[in-house]
DNA sequence: CAGCAGAATGCACAACTGTATACACAGGTG
DNA sequence: CACCTGTGTATACAGTTGTGCATTCTGCTG
């Protein structure tokens, strides 16, 4: 289980140098973010508080909380892309439902400690236009990576698919947004919320089967 | 086209009596948000001077921000499926499609200048947990009108629905999402998106029928 | 060793917040 | 008339925020 940021080579406070990095400002932001704090509402004083630093330092790194922002969910959409992705090889490997294996697999790293899916659940309705569009950005990353995988499928199963593009989108605004009242919820309800989840994704890409052989 | 709001009786200032209302205030607070502030990041001091009052008159409506946000979510929830109903009867009363009415009138509501809808998709994300159960529970409300209707809407087709309640469930997550993401573009691109949500809600709607069929 | 460039800090400031206390005024009662 | 109760305001206070300016410290280079 190694850690998600990018080069977590030095930890240990070297003396002078380096001493403070843009990553530690960004595990510094996620540790203040939580169920009833958005990145929105965290100012920068409090981020160089939790980092150890005094708040003008937070400028040599980024230039406001903005681009901090930004940065952070940058992260979290690459991080999320990644396993997902590494979950769809692990189903296809397997003989295990790809659609049950990625819920099961995003449903796990809502639950995770490093908090960096919350990022992209919650961000994406609030704050500047920036920083929305790059919510925006990272979610349209993965309906593309989505929607080939969709087409593949259909094509392995021999079947085809009503509006990939469509579907695909329907299925990534569905699923974060029923992560985000996941969030929100006791961890012990989320096999019935899996359950749910897995269902309606199911609705959707039989309803695309079905409306591509008899399009309206 | 008559005021959302309960009863605007009187608004001329009267002497000393009332002078000031709760109303008063969720109108400003109202006028305060918008596509980049989220009633969470309106501060009381702000929504006091936005109705001409002094901050401390505050409460003697509400004990703090909080309690003047749920009551705002409740007026957006109440406003918002009496539309919503009325768009239904309009529906069945004419022979248009119930989907392509309702998700119009959604995204005509997204576009009136009242700002009510933009309450219920912006704030459910961030907040107290009051404040985020109070917005989950005028979106269960709106579920569970929309389930009663997906069954009458099958019945009168003679058709059967798999798990009414989950398709109700998917069908308000994912209107409310893309009406989130339809908020931060520009209204010329409103029949495109009318046209894909349209979409997908059949895709739910028709697999969620053949899953009736034959069940897994 | 001297010196220098960059990194980090301390202090300060004005703006803003929520709210407590004290006060001014109106209208209804005796 | 006096009096009280409810409504609105003014002032004040302690806390927090973002950020500019000057200073200190560190490690590298000569």
């Amino acid at each position: 289980m190694t850690s998600i940021i990018l080069t977590p080579s030095s930890d240990l406070p070297l003396p002078r140098k380096p001493a403070i990095a843009r990553e530690d400002l960004i595990i510094a932001a996620l540790k203040l973010i939580g169920p009833h704090r958005s990145l929105s509402t965290v100012s920068l004083r409090e981020v160089t508080r939790e980092a150890g630093i005094s708040p003008n330092s937070f400028y040599r790194q980024f230039r406001d909380m903005d681009e901090l922002a930004i940065a952070l969910i940058d992260l979290a959409g690459r991080s999320l892309r990644t396993i997902i992705g590494q979950a769809r090889e692990r189903a296809t490997s397997t003989d295990r439902s790809v659609i049950r294996v990625s819920v099961e697999t995003f449903m796990e790293q809502l639950r995770a400690d490093d908090k960096l899916l919350h990022v992209l659940l919650r961000e994406g309705a609030v704050g500047s236009d920036a920083f929305k569009q790059a919510v925006e950005r990272e979610l349209s990353y993965f309906e593309d990576e989505l929607r080939v995988d969709l087409i593949r499928l259909a094509a392995a199963e021999r079947a085809r698919l009503h509006e990939p593009a469509l579907v695909s989108k329907a299925i990534t605004r569905l699923v974060f947004a029923m992560g985000a009242v996941a969030m929100d919820q006791p961890p012990e309800r989320d096999p019935e919320l899996i359950e749910q989840i897995s269902q309606m994704l199911r609705m959707i890409i039989t309803g695309a089967r079905v409306l591509d052989t008899s399009p309206s």
